[in-house]
RNA sequence: GGCGGGGUAGCUCAGUUGGUUAGAGCACAGGAUUCAUAACCCUGAGGUCACGAGUUCAACUCUCGUCCCCGCUACCA
């Protein structure tokens, strides 16, 4: 069962693997969500640490420092200070975001070892590893090379095969086997590692699993597979520079699984906040009257339900997660999101290209969260979203009361006289609205709960059209005032409602209402708490409003094409950047060079060939003459910014007619890897006819 | 291969313990309206609930089988 009363939250987001940025799908699936749950708990008055951070230690950091030439360290450092900014930026409200190559977390993470080491709580046992001699090292799955065994691709990594996307193990890779480290052959070798005797806990476990039959059903699913198979022992260590050493004597080599230091994490950075704050950590870790959530994708669960759930019931002193509520994935276009085949929207160039558009991208990744399957974001769906939802319905409403006011209002909050059923049944149903929404976010439904939110502005819409003011306001003012200041009372609770989804909105929704901090009657801006949401007199009569602004604006089609656009190129880029260099041709001699005739020449000329959709014509001056070489360019450059540039080309080269036409040469070319071309030209203007060599 | 989740309107998604005409938003059609960012408001059309069997008075919902998507995870030592 779930915590009823809670004196305190502890709410964790996955702890994001410091090896890239974070594009939409992580935000949609974990972050967000957190957010909106964290934003809402604190409106309502809750003591809460929200807490997350980059993991940074792992096999993947060290191939990524491996494949951009840099080292780990400078790996984390990179990636570490952009996630940090753009969730900063994109409004996610941690408490606190750390890492855990802190110091701190070392040695929280040490400690929480050595208290399961000496309480005997681990098992050792002796494998054998692949191990590459040269290197003197032990080698990470990811680290070996060899022939898959399902499609024989010869470049099959040791824990999954790219080409077909089979999940090996190293042992199963054909030879020839290579070290990615030294390129020798990796020979295996024993090694002793500790292991958490998951099986020996299976039953605390099914037991903690099993009274929560609140979890979600993909969530409670995954666990209860993994307990009916029956729980194994699990390595907590590896062989490893990279990561926290393990606190034992003859360990050299020897760090932390990843997987053990990672959820320790949350516990660490806790720490590291109470201290910054001043508080006492452990009430948010060893009170029973906290609430833990942890916030993750669903590639997660097992670790936050069953396996640091152990780790943490091994220890004893503390609470286990009250609920996971872990989401499915997101999709993009049509396609799966890969970071590694960069089909991503990614935040940090979210936050470039669409500046001041936090609320538009969390709305609608909240609006179509993977909560209970994998969902789809399109571009087009974020403009229809933008444009129908955020300011036709919700924008436009609050613009219509605004406007409205201004024009019959002079812009002051109208007195309220007396109100006809329609007033009342409207001020009911406002009445119902904070409930309903912070119901559906406590119970992890945020869709829904934005479904409501919607509602709320079309509750007011329809208000307005149901009681034409712009009409009344010919015969009776004072009818007019009551509407306005009912419909300017739904807009102050909009501001109230929307600030856990759209934080900034909100702001500039108080600001246009002009209750930013406080009002002349509420000096410290309480009324506007989410305790008083719901209610019909937040805006005092007389008050004046702020600024007429929009909240949201259209957007046009040309920048959701841009972003369209871009999706597909830089894939096509990716898969272009896959394509291995060509093989070196056979040696030649000396003599077999010095046959061809290259020489540098200036375009004079330049224009298509009729009829071919390759060809360009262009006139070159040799030096001696004017001589004319047609070249398959056309889809690569525009014939007048040719004129005049000069170029390397191929001078005796047995003419050749294309087209109908004679060409004297060839213009040489650098394709790139995306299949581009380049003129090669000198670096300085050099006279024509000079020769090449 | 095993296990888990999913497959519902043209699109994106809801559907609580089996119970009448299966819902929402968008898109579409018609109407109304002009305060508002051609926005808003009303009405309508639109579904063999992946497919096939079964249980039941009654199945989107339960059982079995098949196909497809996603995730976790083995074995071929």
């Amino acid at each position: 069962m779930s915590l009823e009363n809670p004196q305190r939250y502890t709410v964790t987001a996955a702890l994001i693997y410091a090896n890239g940025p974070i594009h939409i799908g992580h935000i949609a699936g974990c972050y967000l969500p957190a957010d909106i749950y964290v934003r809402y708990l604190r409106a309502t008055g809750k003591d809460v640490a929200f807490i997350s951070g980059t993991d940074e230690h792992g096999v993947p950091i060290t191939i990524r420092a491996q494949k951009e030439g840099i080292t780990p360290q400078e790996v984390v450092d990179k990636y570490y200070v952009q996630i940090k900014r753009s969730f900063e930026e994109f409004g996610i409200s941690f408490d606190l975001y750390s890492r855990t190559s802190k110091p701190i977390h070392h040695e929280t993470s040490r400690e929480f070892f050595l208290n399961l080491y000496n309480s005997g709580n681990f098992t050792e046992e002796i494998t054998e590893q692949y191990y590459d001699e040269s290197a003197k090292q032990f080698l990470a799955d990811r680290y070996i090379v060899g022939v898959c065994p399902v499609c024989g691709n010869p470049n099959a990594y040791g824990d999954q095969c790219e080409n077909c996307g089979s999940t090996l193990s190293p042992t199963e890779l054909k030879e020839p086997l290579r070290s990615m480290l030294s390129g020798s052959k990796p020979v295996l070798k024993a090694t002793k590692n500790w292991y958490l005797p998951l099986d020996r806990m299976q039953p605390r476990i099914e037991e903690y699993v099993n009274s929560h039959p609140e979890w979600k059903t993909n969530v409670m699913g995954q666990c209860q597979s993994w307990l009916k198979e029956g729980l194994r022992p699990r390595a907590m260590t590896r062989d490893l520079d990279w990561g926290i050493k393990v606190p034992l004597p003859d360990t050299e080599g020897k760090v932390l699984y990843v997987w053990f230091d990672a959820p320790i994490g949350y516990i660490s950075m806790t720490k590291e906040w109470a201290e910054q704050q001043g508080r006492d950590w452990e009430l948010y870790w060893r009170d029973k009257d906290t609430k833990l959530v942890h916030f993750i994708g669903k590639d997660n669960i097992v670790f936050h339900c069953i396996i640091f759930p152990a780790m943490l019931m091994h220890e004893g002193s503390y609470i286990l997660a009250d609920n996971v509520p872990a989401n499915e994935f997101m999709n993009l276009e049509g396609d799966k999101i890969s970071t590694s085949r960069n089909w991503a929207v990614w935040l940090h160039e979210y936050l470039d290209e669409l500046p001041g558009k936090q609320d538009v991208l969390r709305y609608v990744l909240a609006a179509n969260g993977p909560e209970t399957k994998d969902s789809e974001f399109t571009w087009k769906d974020f403009q229809t979203r933008n444009n129908s939802e955020l300011v036709g319905i919700f924008g436009n409403f609050v613009n219509r009361a605004v406007v409205l006011t201004q024009k019959f209002c002079e812009g002051k909050v109208p007195t309220r006289g007396e109100l006809t059923g329609t007033d009342q049944a409207v001020l009911d149903e406002l009445a119902q609205f904070p409930d309903r929404i912070g119901q559906a976010i406590e119970q992890y439904r945020f869709r829904e709960a934005l479904t409501y939110l919607m509602d709320l502005a079309r509750l007011g819409n329809k208000y307005l059209a149901e009681t034409e003011p712009w009409k009344v306001a010919k015969t009776d003012l004072p009818r007019v005032q009551t509407i306005l200041n009912i419909a300017l009372q739904i807009s102050a609770n909009l501001s109230i409602v929307c600030e856990p989804f759209l934080p900034f909105t909100a702001e500039k929704l108080r600001k246009l209402l002009n209750t930013a901090n406080s009002t002349p009657e509420d000096p410290t801006g309480t009324a506007f708490h989410w305790i008083n949401a719901g209610k019909s007199d937040l805006l005092p009569h007389g008050h004046g409003l702020g600024e007429a602004v929009l909240l949201f604006e259209k957007l046009e089609d040309d920048v959701i094409n841009q972003q369209i656009n871009k999706l597909h190129e830089a894939k096509r880029m990716n898969e272009l950047a896959v394509k291995t260099v060509p093989e070196a041709k056979p040696a030649i001699q000396y003599d077999d060079f010095a046959k061809m005739d290259i020489r540098i020449g200036t375009i004079l000329e330049a224009e298509r060939v009729p009829k071919s959709d390759k060809l360009l014509k262009l006139k070159v001056d040799d030096g001696t003459s004017t001589r004319q070489i047609l070249s398959g360019i056309a889809k690569h450059f525009e014939p007048e910014k040719l004129i005049g540039v000069q170029v390397t080309f191929l001078a005796n080269l047995a003419p050749r007619k294309m087209m109908g036409l004679e060409s004297q040469g060839m213009i040489l070319m650098a394709e790139d890897r995306d299949g581009s071309l380049s003129l090669i030209g000198p670096d300085k203007a050099v006279w024509n006819g000079g020769a090449v060599s």
